[in-house]
DNA sequence: CACCCTCTAGAGATCTGACTCTAGAATGGG
DNA sequence: CCCATTCTAGAGTCAGATCTCTAGAGGGTG
């Protein structure tokens, strides 16, 4: 049994970094070659095709980013945006290939084509994902009576914006950034209207 | 001299509903000769590569929402912030395909091939408005003391961190979002720290 | 040492899309 | 009515990308 000369893993950064570098469609077999420096054959024996190829770089990338904020969901409803805000921004900061990985949004990884099995992976991270944000937002309506599109809005596409001005333009994420969405969210969460 | 029997903006019109079906390099040639029923002849006649008329599709999105906001700008800061936050949100319910467009980003519009001539149009628009930009964030800095990051976050970044969450999953965009983006904006700004 | 079995290399087959080119349709002016 | 000019049609070329296929390298096992 000879040993695996190239790491899948290899793969999926030269991909990553392909897309960092362009779109989710600069994710090309033939720019992976050459970005990975490993043949097509070792390519296609891990990943059917280009579809599979893909969903592995965003499964990846997404299981990633929710291992880090599972456990903040944890704390007090308010808290807990605030800290899923903060940790956002850390990570994306620590982890900018993959940041730029769930930047593109899954539609641009061509879920329409992928195998059942990554898309089954995909389907259990998501609903895990969507349940923890959903008691998250039952909780944030009681405690603040704002309407679910309001928190929704602060709790989780705020962070996502805050990010996206320096990840798209390939800029420093500023350290001051996780204290403005600290402030951002609390003030829409607690001022009395 | 022969009339033109197709308009541009028809050609321009099926490149956008292309985009909206899927990503930015959804628009093929190919693909926009399928959808405006044109030929070949048609497209090249008025572009001359695929880089032009991805140019044109994304100068024309952009003039027309610049032409939209522009007048928002002459109010007092705050109330111009609020302005341009529900008007972001009215105009991409009334033009979802442009919207659309400006989601995707310059960024997926490959602008690095354009001809000089769309390079130069877009930096001319892009100066002119970031020039109100700019005016508007000092002149919310002295009224509401807060840094540029945060300003830019709250006025810039949130209306379309509102609207993405809809336009990308085609989905309605709610009647209340111009409230809540309005609520976010004012609490964010004038909440006292 | 012989034998497997996993993995790799890389040459093509095939397809798709961008772009070129030429013939000609349509219309206004002389 | 003819010509010039503008625009259109669509076949054909070329480049690049996906995927297939076969030969074989490399290391563990009997």
């Amino acid at each position: 049994m000879p040993r695996l000369v190239h790491d899948t893993s290899t793969i999926l950064d030269a991909a990553a970094r392909l897309l960092a570098a362009g779109s989710a469609d600069a994710i090309t077999i033939a720019g992976v070659i050459r970005e990975a420096a490993v043949s097509s054959g070792s390519v296609y024996h891990r990943f059917p095709n280009r579809a599979a190829l893909l969903a592995a770089v965003w499964n990846r990338a997404v299981q990633r980013f929710h291992a880090e904020l599972t456990p903040l969901f944890a704390d007090e409803p308010v808290a807990a945006a605030v800290a899923l805000g903060r940790r956002t921004v850390s990570w994306c900061r620590d982890s900018p290939a993959d940041a730029r990985v769930l930047l593109a949004g899954v539609g641009s990884f061509e879920p329409a084509a992928w195998p059942a099995e990554s898309r089954s992976l995909r389907d259990a991270d998501q609903a895990r994902w969507d349940q923890h944000i959903r008691r998250l937002v039952t909780d944030l309506k009681t405690v603040t009576g704002r309407p679910t599109a309001e928190i929704l809005l602060v709790v989780v596409d705020l962070p996502y914006a805050a990010v996206r001005r320096y990840l798209g333009a390939d800029r420093e994420i500023p350290a001051t950034l996780e204290d403005i969405v600290e402030r951002t969210i609390r003030s829409a969460l607690t001022t009395p209207h």
